[in-house]
DNA sequence: TACTCTATCGAAAATCACTTTCATTTTCGT
DNA sequence: ACGAAAATGAAAGTGATTTTCGATAGAGTA
């Protein structure tokens, strides 16, 4: 019942799925691939977590600098549109985007000190909300829950707090 | 265990009980009390449900016409920041703000068909989601749980919708 | 009550995170 | 290669919220 956490290798074969999944839904909805598009994805799933639209237009300019920022946002709404991409908001005003694997739903704990994100996924909770949505007669369609708090006792959070100070300060 | 909905009156003792906390809290804190100030928060905790600015602002126009925009969205942080007020978000874009009882943490299922916004408790759940942060040295500050999806076969669910449309239409 | 210091007000400008516009490329079926 | 349609990027526009700034008004003090 540990924390899902993306493993820090992006394996290859992992990125050629998602890179193909997105050339079919281009194709599918009879849209263009281009340069652009190519870039941000292969950008894209080549970075581990919740990535916000900065981080991934600074990456995505280490490749092309002549991509705008408006061309990542349309890319982004496409993949989330692809159902390749979940977009995520944690509250503090701006998007996040993370790949999605559509078996594997999950919740969020932050890391207020530290600003990481884990995820964790149980299904007693899952049935616990099913069946209090079904006692209301409420149908649910997706839920969120994300547990705000600190991991402050875990060996990484001192240093990913410096790191995050540092980048900040 | 049905949704907690809050009453539709609202009495008159609650209302001053709040007037008081914020008073108190403006003298706490050195500030100084104004006409608009206490109109905003005298307007606000008649008000039920989950308040939008502009819902507010409407209200507020109507006692006093001259207060502000900038001085409503003002007040409101006062009022999150004394704790009686909690700010929530529930991905339309805008903030709404909710009277806070102290005691009664909750919920909320929101119906994506109506709009309604309801409001249940459940210890279990909140044990749960203790018990799996603990398991990962996680400690909890707040959390947030909302389900979407819709309360269609509720009675009232068909006339709120179609009292939407006609005010969005 | 008058005075003064400073918080607050309200209107307008600014900001922030996007979204849209539009003139200029690109893509891709023919 | 041709040309219609889609995509790009720079810049303008949005909508919610925040800040600025000159004017106004609380609240201790004289």
């Amino acid at each position: 019942m540990a924390p899902l956490q993306r493993t820090q290798e992006v394996d290859e074969s992992y990125v050629k799925e998602k890179e193909k999944g997105f050339a079919d839904f281009i194709q599918r909805k009879g849209l263009k691939t281009t340069r652009q598009r190519n870039t941000i994805v292969a950008v894209f799933f080549r970075l581990r977590g919740h990535i916000s639209v900065e981080e991934l237009l600074i990456e995505v300019k280490k490749v092309n600098s002549r991509i705008g920022y408006a061309t990542v946002y349309r890319t982004l709404h496409l993949l989330v549109a692809s159902n390749l991409v979940e977009e995520r908001r944690f509250g503090d005003g701006l998007a996040r985007y993370e790949g999605h694997s559509d078996v594997e739903h999950h919740d969020h704990m932050i890391c207020l000190d530290c600003g990481e994100i884990f995820e964790f996924f149980n299904p007693r909770l899952e049935a616990l909300q099913e069946k209090l949505a079904e006692e209301n007669n409420f149908k649910i369609y997706r839920h969120r829950l994300e547990l705000y708090g600190t991991c402050k006792d875990t060996k990484g959070c001192e240093s990913r707090k410096r790191k995050k100070q540092a980048a900040s300060g």
